[in-house]
DNA sequence: AAGTAGGTCAACCGCTTGGAG
DNA sequence: CCTCCAAGCGGTTGACCTACT
């Protein structure tokens, strides 16, 4: 048996609203309100729709203020951001872009900001993935893990972003500072853990993560990146960051574990890319690996 | 010019949340 | 507390539009 529905569907129109049904409903509210109750709008505004389809056209279209159209790149960084650090809460980005809803955001991302982020990531390139090394590697400098492919200098080959137009991903501006300078990867690791959620609003970091799996490893072995977080506890600190034009990923738990890398799908599939960007940040629990997985299976899952 | 594929976005569906009784 | 119900929310659908063959 299932949930009784909110009104009678036979007796409400359906499907896209008229402009007659718009004036309605805009004179009506502008001119009593809603009430404080949807169902029992439609009737009293003659209108014969259902009261969740009025609030909807009313939050959506026919609201003051709605700005529909283009975003702007300052737009795009705050949904890029928000998104990388709260999921697809869209009720919430949507709170800090002013004139913006919801369900425009939403269709924005999933129609072109999504595929727009997943065009900085170029086709796969199929290396092993030594996920054991990169779990144990307690690199104090960038050169000592055992990972091939952490950060080796400044000739390494990076991922660009047109310098042009904002692709979702761009340089931060501090962090080029740590990178290029003496701090080991760890310092910097740490701070910019101490710090990301700042980071992500004032210096439009991208960052995938949370403090809620900050403590997932630790060198006593009492829990290892891999736990219930999966993918996710590995990825918790995985910031995009720019050095003059170049870009690059750094990977840490926050603690005892990080590493430079130059390119994400050294460590991760494309499909676990594609997937964190799809399926939104580690927070929300989205991005699983089995707690079993050993590495043989991590080893040929993308190859 | 016609057919097809892909993209966009308004609207719907159904689950979750929170307040009232 | 518990139940009920409306609002809110995120995921999904489908109509429409445009680009491509």
């Amino acid at each position: 048996m299932g949930r009784a529905p909110c009104c009678d569907k036979a007796n409400v129109k359906r499907g896209p609203w008229s402009p007659e049904e718009d004036a309605k409903l805009k004179e009506y509210i502008e001119k009593s309100g809603t009430g404080g109750n949807w169902i029992a709008l439609p009737q009293k505004a003659g209108l014969k729709r259902c009261g969740k389809s009025c609030r909807l056209r009313w939050l959506n279209y026919l609201r003051p203020n709605i700005k529909h159209g283009e975003f702007s790149d300052d737009e795009d960084r705050i949904i890029c951001s928000l998104f990388a650090t709260i999921g697809s809460r869209w009720s919430i980005i949507a709170a800090q872009l002013p004139g913006r809803t919801d369900n425009d955001i939403k269709n924005y991302w999933n129609t072109k900001l999504k595929k727009k982020l997943m065009g900085v990531f170029p086709p796969p390139q199929r290396k092993s993935l030594q996920i054991s090394s990169v779990l144990q590697a307690s690199s104090s400098s960038p050169s000592s893990s055992t990972s091939t492919s952490s950060y080796q200098g400044s000739n390494s080959s990076y991922y660009s972003t047109p310098a042009s137009s904002f692709t979702g991903l761009e340089p931060i501006s501090f962090t080029s500072s740590l990178l290029s300078s003496n701090y080991s990867t760890n310092a910097a690791a740490q701070l910019l853990h101490a710090h990301h959620s700042y980071q992500v609003k004032d210096h439009n970091l991208l960052f995938f993560g949370s403090d809620q799996a900050a403590s997932c490893s630790s060198s006593d072995g009492s829990s290892s990146s891999l736990n219930e977080y999966g993918a996710a506890a590995d990825l918790q600190n995985c910031f995009y960051n720019g050095v003059e034009g170049n870009q690059r990923f750094m990977i840490s738990n926050g603690g005892d574990f990080n590493t430079w890398i130059e390119n994400p799908l050294d460590y991760y599939g494309p499909e676990e890319i594609k997937r964190l960007i799809s399926t939104g940040s580690c927070n929300n629990n989205s991005l699983y690996f089995d707690e079993h997985k050993t590495e043989e299976t991590l080893q040929t899952q993308y190859f």
